[in-house]
DNA sequence: ATTACTTACGTATGACGTAACGATT
DNA sequence: AATCGTTACGTCATACGTAAGTAAT
């Protein structure tokens, strides 16, 4: 088989046009490194130099094959180059699983974060919701996760990136907006409301009615949904009211207003970083240590 | 220096998984191979494998080496099997000089019978006239030359390529083109002309030269130029006839009409191919035997 | 016990360097 | 004589295969 070593001693006769030169060029005697271009000469079953009294001058096919030469070479030095980086987690694919909510306020910026500190780490986007996220991380389908909490389970760890608050969700021409008093928890006692659901979105599902109960108040549910872009959509049609992360003002969602809730202030809903500690992921690893932020954010705007 | 038994260890074992198939595969013991890998490892300074008690995984640098590894072993065979191809002159770079006149004529067919029959074989196309074409072949500018005879010089061989016959050019309005009788050798006699240069278009001076002697005639030169089209320029202009190759029908020259003369059948103008002898050049020999016609071209049209 | 990778060790192939050679100006 | 490339040859390193070792089911 054909030897890099070879092909570098071609390079440098090819280059030098003298043995000796190329010789010293690579640190050895002239000897071997003839012997050496007679084997690849031979390899080949081509011969690559005419040799004149003069020293050496390229064929045709030395000619040729020059360029393949160096390009060999450069692409081992560049393999072993990249090689290198992948454990400093400068080069690597990193899958991330992410809801449709965090979408609309966090990814973007990570995503923008991320590309510019590690341009060479390639980023897999996967939309998902925190259950089958958390089942993703555990068979290696993603690297990572943006997920609302809980995180549970062994060898995942998580960490909190973002806290927004709930807004309550009313039509746009709805009278509570212009007679001038705040909204509060007590507001939404008996009121036609869309729900989410307890399964398929037991995050909002449970910390919709943890406030609720703490502002004793009992709203008449009257859809249950998983999405919040689909409890909007009920609200614009008419259903009822809806308590939604403030992400939701991204979608400039026409014919619903979002306002604050005097009493869902202690409710934020929280997104979470999440990964499996069980073994180490350079490129992984980078990014979370890149993109852990000191406290929470807020949502921007 | 990585090398390429390494390198092809490598994606052996990364195809297998298993480094007693792998090593099967390369026609080994399992041992050499191990340390194979091992030894790659040290020199790249990085784990590419997961060793586990069910063979072996790819680690994340394992997978970013692994597309370069296959890019190198693909590179490898390719430029060999590429340097291979140039001693049968179906790789390789050939330049050729043509005069302007040629390139009306036969360089264009020229030129998509070699692309045709040897696609990998670059054509480097150079216009000069022909004396300076015999220097270029000499010093190696040129591999191949499209060009007027006489070709001497030791080391240069040649082959007649074209024949074709001189034309009058007149202007388009001249009586001589409608009065009905065929143009003669003796209708020059004492014409104004535009004739060639005795130094820098020898070969037409002095075809023409011969050609008016044997006619007996004497035109009144009024005019030398070097180049084809500038002769025809000078009709158009009034300056007088001039006597051209009829590929210069290709030039489309409006104003100026072009018509055989009785007479001048005997002194075709010539194009040759020539090229050194002393050493072969693969390509070139190829595109040679392949270029030759078996009789000289006649002008198509 | 079986499976699979690694370490140990003796052998042989191969590559280096020194020295001698050959060809050309 | 001087310059370059090649051949000859002795030495050392590298890489192989066999065999033993280690770790995990």
């Amino acid at each position: 088989m054909l030897s890099l070593e070879q092909v570098a001693g071609f390079v440098a006769v090819a280059e030098e046009l003298h043995v000796g030169r190329a010789a010293e060029r690579l640190s050895m005697t002239q000897p071997p490194l003839s012997r050496r271009i007679q084997m690849l000469e031979r390899e080949l079953g081509v011969l690559l130099f005419e040799r004149t009294r003069r020293g050496m001058t390229l064929t045709a096919a030395g000619r040729a094959f020059l360029m393949d030469a160096r390009r060999m070479l450069h692409l081992a030095d560049d393999a072993a180059a990249r090689v290198r980086r992948v454990p400093r987690g400068e080069l690597g694919t990193v899958s991330v699983g992410f809801t449709a909510a965090t979408a609309y306020t966090y990814l973007g910026q990570m995503v923008e974060l991320a590309t510019r500190q590690f341009p060479d780490v390639d980023l897999v986007l996967r939309e998902m919701v925190s259950a089958t996220q958390i089942e993703a991380l555990h068979d290696g389908t993603i690297d990572l996760g943006l997920l609302r909490p809980p995180v549970r389970g062994t060898d995942l760890r998580s960490v909190l990136i973002v806290r927004e608050p709930l807004l309550a969700a009313l039509p746009a021409a709805h009278p509570a907006l212009t007679d001038g008093h705040a909204l509060t928890l007590a507001d939404f006692d008996a009121v036609p409301m869309v729900m989410y659901q307890p399964t398929g979105s037991t995050y909002f599902h449970d910390l919709l009615r943890a406030a609720f109960a703490a502002g004793l108040v009992q709203p008449d549910f009257r859809q249950f949904v998983t999405q919040v872009h689909t409890a909007l959509s009920l609200v614009r049609a008419g259903v009822g009211w809806a308590v939604v992360p403030s992400a939701a003002r991204l979608l400039s969602f026409d014919g619903v207003s979002l306002i604050p809730v005097r009493g869902l202030e202690a409710f934020p809903a929280e997104v979470e970083m999440a990964w499996r500690t069980d073994r180490p992921q350079p490129a992984r690893d980078a990014l979370v240590t890149a993109l852990t932020p000191s406290s929470p954010l807020r949502p921007q705007r």
